[in-house]
DNA sequence: CCTACCGATCGGTAGG
DNA sequence: CCTACCGATCGGTAGG
């Protein structure tokens, strides 16, 4: 029991260091928040995120991988479903936009953002949840294309819908014009006829 | 005469930083490219870029600056000319892309992917440069919505229709898969009814 | 534009 | 998880 209990604590002080890390990341970038920046925001000093991860990429990577692994789920259930499919898409647009602008939910925008500082080694992790979620999208886009709804083709289709969806990262304010249900309804009218 | 050279080639210089600079932060990152990189790959001393601009900063906002003048009159010319609201846009659409994926083009890939990185100062420069483009493509969405060719508030719109276009640059890879110009007929096809 | 250099910062580690 | 530290790197500068 001893033992559960400081793996619980640890698990909390490790979940702790990367919500915070999500949440600076998101701020400030990967390059632009230090280890020394994330220890202080947890009350740790500065080597002991090095307990908890091997390396800051890997705090990085577990930003990462945490935030697919949330987010997995919902858009499964809702692709699985038996929606139209139309409100199907409507579903699925609405799931990431809150995924990707909903107050804390710091950890599809660090993926989005950075990408790019991730290392080789570690991305090859998180690609294959990363293409998982891609064919999930895929897989309705087929749907719509199916029923019409989508002319052209499905792939270039997916990449410009999920390209929409995922700049709104950049330019989206919580609470300031529309809301995420408006702005689900106002990308499904746009895209779809 | 003999300062009418040294200005010429102080300008070439200055140039050949600015677009050497492009290329590496484009394929880097802003935070992943050092002095010496960009010093390096022109053939000069770690020292000598400070001699053309005081900070690396400045080499940044002079990236997306001369970035955002160069593509400015194509879209200019776009939006004052005569064509009928579609074909506007499908134009609009192409130059926009041939800003951001044809090659050598790093300028205004650098100020999507790095516009955090600017500092506050700087970045009050380029916002004026930056809203002139945003409103051309304002004024097009606007001729769309009285055409009855968009139905959802302009504003978002137009976020939204950029978004898609601007995020084309982490997944596109120029002679492999579409053309450009079959991309642009792709994207109109799609977003207009 | 080069030489020679500095001050600060940063990721990471040893040892407890 | 802390203390104490290091080695490397980096933006930037003085002086020529």
């Amino acid at each position: 029991m001893s033992i559960s209990n400081v793996t619980v604590a640890d698990g909390n002080r490790r979940s702790d260091l990367i919500r915070t890390a999500a949440r600076l990341f998101r701020d400030r970038g990967y390059d632009g928040t230090t280890i020394r920046d994330i220890a202080d925001a947890v009350g740790m000093r500065s080597g002991s995120p090095f307990y908890h991860f091997k390396s800051k990429q890997e705090i990085l990577a577990a930003v990462m991988e945490e935030g697919l692994l949330a987010c997995l789920p919902a858009v499964e259930a809702i692709v699985v479903g038996d929606l139209a499919p139309r409100a199907k898409f409507r579903a699925l647009v609405r799931a990431h936009l809150e995924t990707v602008l909903a107050e804390g939910h710091d950890f599809i925008p660090v993926l989005l953002y950075d990408w790019r500082s991730l290392s080789d080694a570690l991305r090859a992790d998180i690609v294959a949840l990363r293409d998982r979620y891609d064919q999930l999208w895929q897989s309705v886009i087929g749907e719509l294309k199916q029923a019409g709804l989508i002319k052209s083709d499905s792939k270039v289709a997916r990449l410009l819908l999920m390209g929409a969806i995922n700049f709104t990262v950049q330019w989206y304010k919580p609470g300031k014009g529309c809301t995420l249900d408006q702005l689900a309804d106002q990308a499904v009218e746009m895209f779809l006829p």
